[in-house]
DNA sequence: GTCTATACTTCGATAGAC
DNA sequence: GTCTATCGAAGTATAGAC
């Protein structure tokens, strides 16, 4: 990634490494935490970062290219964040409390929603979630595979239980919604405590 | 709901069975669901219509109305259908078919996003979420409770389970995310079968 | 390399004509 | 009860001054 853009635009941008540029970002992330993608307009952006928003369009060529430096920082600061917390003894309850945190689900939905209208913010989110996925599966079958554990379903499929519930109960949560939460997460932590002893999974689910 | 209008706003508004009020809302769900909310603007909205954009206000206060009166009125058209989907002899199965739908689900990714800007759409939300929950949950503890089945998770969180993984399995397959996807709905596959026989769950998740 | 002056488009909303 | 004329604010983007 970082491919140049010094070809196609005739049109000059500011330096990648300004501390004004930065700024924007972090204005831009900011808004689009508290107040959805839709608040991500040059002029607010700008407000708060308290510069001008022309100033937006000199360090980025439209819009999308601020949504994609956003997702972009956000998204590599999160691989990495995500790489430590599962170089544990204990990764599927590492990574667990790692999608647990309200900040990430939240700014995955954001871009997500997003993605409906930038095709460019699309392919990145794609790009990124597979690196994520992969990182997690593989570290899961390696973690199996040294203590010579037979998993009754295959890591992927873990990979994609734990985000998928931990991003429903996340934005549930933010909506005001709570019913059948509190049950929901007693059973992940007995699959947690079961999966630390055996590596396999308690009695049943989805029935 | 449907609670009179007619008292706060000194304001007049268009009746609300005229046509062309439902016209501005059929336009502004196909804005929503091709483009995402903010692509619902007076403007657009009117447009994809074949109306002139100051109608949006006659018929509705604000944007907000707007929005809600398209959440109520697919909110309210799938809650029938899937009290209609559970009316089966294998409820479990027919609600998994029923919120595998796509559009259900972009449509409800849709008003989350919506909701950070909007608290009247946040409460609006949470209260169908709420009912949509518990109708799946007292669905299944009664079809449970006839057959006399103990089952071995409990009803909501079957629930919680299924519509994690529709909505996470849809909106990454909109972004053309599929890793694990096969296997993870392999693995529902076998569920639901082992539920309609037993009332069970077949080994593991999560482990 | 950094930022400003400015153009022009689209937004939501109201007052008032039919 | 239904719709139109019109306004001021906010949106993106570019050309050019320092």
């Amino acid at each position: 990634m970082a491919e140049g853009e010094s070809a196609w635009a005739t049109r000059k941008l500011g330096a990648e490494s300004s501390a004004t540029r930065a700024a924007l970002i972090d204005a831009a992330e900011g808004l689009m935490r508290e107040e959805g993608y839709s608040a991500v307009t040059s002029r607010r952006v700008a407000a708060r970062a308290g510069l001008k928003p022309q100033l937006v369009h000199y360090y980025f060529r439209g819009m999308d290219e601020l949504y994609l430096a956003v997702f972009r920082r956000g998204a590599d600061e999160n691989l990495q964040r995500l790489a430590a917390a599962l170089d544990q003894p204990q990764p599927l309850r590492a990574l667990w409390e790692f999608i647990r945190d309200p900040r990430g689900v939240s700014f995955n939905t954001e871009f997500t929603a997003l993605a409906q209208r930038s095709e460019a913010v699309r392919a990145e989110i794609a790009r990124y979630a597979e690196h994520f996925r992969r990182l997690q599966m593989e570290t899961l079958e390696r973690h199996l595979a040294a203590r010579g554990i037979e998993p009754r379903i295959q890591p992927v499929v873990a990979s994609v239980l734990m985000v998928s519930l931990s991003s429903v109960l996340a934005s549930e949560t933010a909506l005001g919604i709570s019913l059948g939460h509190e049950e929901t997460e007693a059973l992940v932590e007995l699959c947690l405590r079961q999966f630390e002893d055996t590596g396999a999974a308690p009695p049943g689910l989805l029935g």
